[in-house]
DNA sequence: GTGGTCTAGACCACA
DNA sequence: GTGGTCTAGACCACA
């Protein structure tokens, strides 16, 4: 799986790789329990600091995306019943829809085409149902 | 039109500000051509300093939300010619709903419980066509 | 409020003062509302590195413990209704209990000596309610 | 006895197989002069290095939860009079108990609430007097 | 070899 | 002035 930083980016360096790791879960890109690099590993290969792909790391535990084993590193969790729809997640994504959805209804993106523009990416996610 | 900052929020106040007021233009509470409080009104109503709400107001005339008008303030310029279906917004859109429904589909959300939301979301803003 | 760091401790430096600011928000030394010392101050007083105590603050934070603020830095959250009794905390609370009082027993100490105990720190605690 | 260790815990392995040792003394699930699996054994069923078991062994040594026979293995140790009521195990328990009763308190788990989850805990653990 | 912690020092966004 | 982020480099506990 390929991760690509911007250096220049309003988005923290952790949260930029916490954003795409959480992608390459959604797509299928990484698997369930497959391993990932190890901090050490990753940091070089991407020329950032150990500490910034540990914060990383330790976000995605902490949000339950990832376990962390002391033996064998870090595994993709996913195991959908850890995370299933909790209420938690989807007031907090009911605030971000408002906040989406506003701004696509002043540049003229309507329901239809906003829709449209949501399944699109929906057909790149894995289906794990 | 009531405005409620979070201090403690991850967000910055300006930022806040910011969002708060788009969200404010789209569901019809600010109306178009309206005029906005002065900076140092909104400031004081607010409870911060003239500056944060000056960076709110610059960014929102920056993104042509607003426009400045040195002798009238602040108004609403939403006159959708002006910002409709930009390439670029739309750009930064899809990157936006990619990491939501990233984790949203993580979560057990599938695109018709997701469309649902859009959707709820969508009767709450105004109808300018 | 002293706060007093053991470096050669297991605990690593950034728990043991999140415990000790726990403890000093429980025993009335922090009372809510109260402003912390900077990250930068309380670093320098210590003697030991600002990412430190900020990690410290960070839990804190994210425990809901204290709230922090861009503009005055970090203060003393605990309203009770935040946090009060969550079946999560007292889940966790049984399992340390557990452990605890496993030691205790083996160690001879019975329900009314192990009750005694708790009443005695019990009455160093504030009383909030 | 079952013992279940969790791999992504915090708490390192061999403290946790030391702490379902020490409880299971305590409950009785373990008596006194009860013979442990060998190292081998038990680093065999719970499927960890011989190492980590090890060292659990040696702590609980170290601590008088066990005696280690060079002929018949690993024996449960409890004889009451060994281990009562040290004053060094009465510091460190005070010491544990101040945190956790400041987050009970925090949490709005007053005396006598904590008082009942300590009796209900007490209450499966055997009495050895 | 693995992640976790810590330091000294720096720069930045926010207010 | 405030916290947040990041680096280079180091050491440690765990396994």
């Amino acid at each position: 799986m390929v991760i690509s930083l911007k250096l220049d980016s309003d988005t923290p360096l952790y949260e930029q790789l916490r954003n795409q790791i959480v992608i390459g879960i959604a797509t299928g890109k990484l698997l369930p329990q497959e391993k990932l690099p190890t901090v050490r590993q990753l940091a070089e290969d991407l020329g950032i600091n150990t500490m910034t792909v540990n914060k990383a790391y330790a976000l995605l535990k902490q949000e339950g995306y990832i376990v962390i084993d002391r033996r064998h590193g870090a595994k993709v969790n996913w195991q959908p019943a850890d995370l299933t729809d909790s209420t938690e997640h989807t007031a907090k994504l009911e605030q971000k829809l408002e906040l989406i959805i506003a701004e696509a209804v002043i540049h003229g993106i309507d329901n239809e085409h906003f829709h449209k523009l949501c399944e699109q990416t929906y057909e790149k996610m894995n289906d794990y149902h």
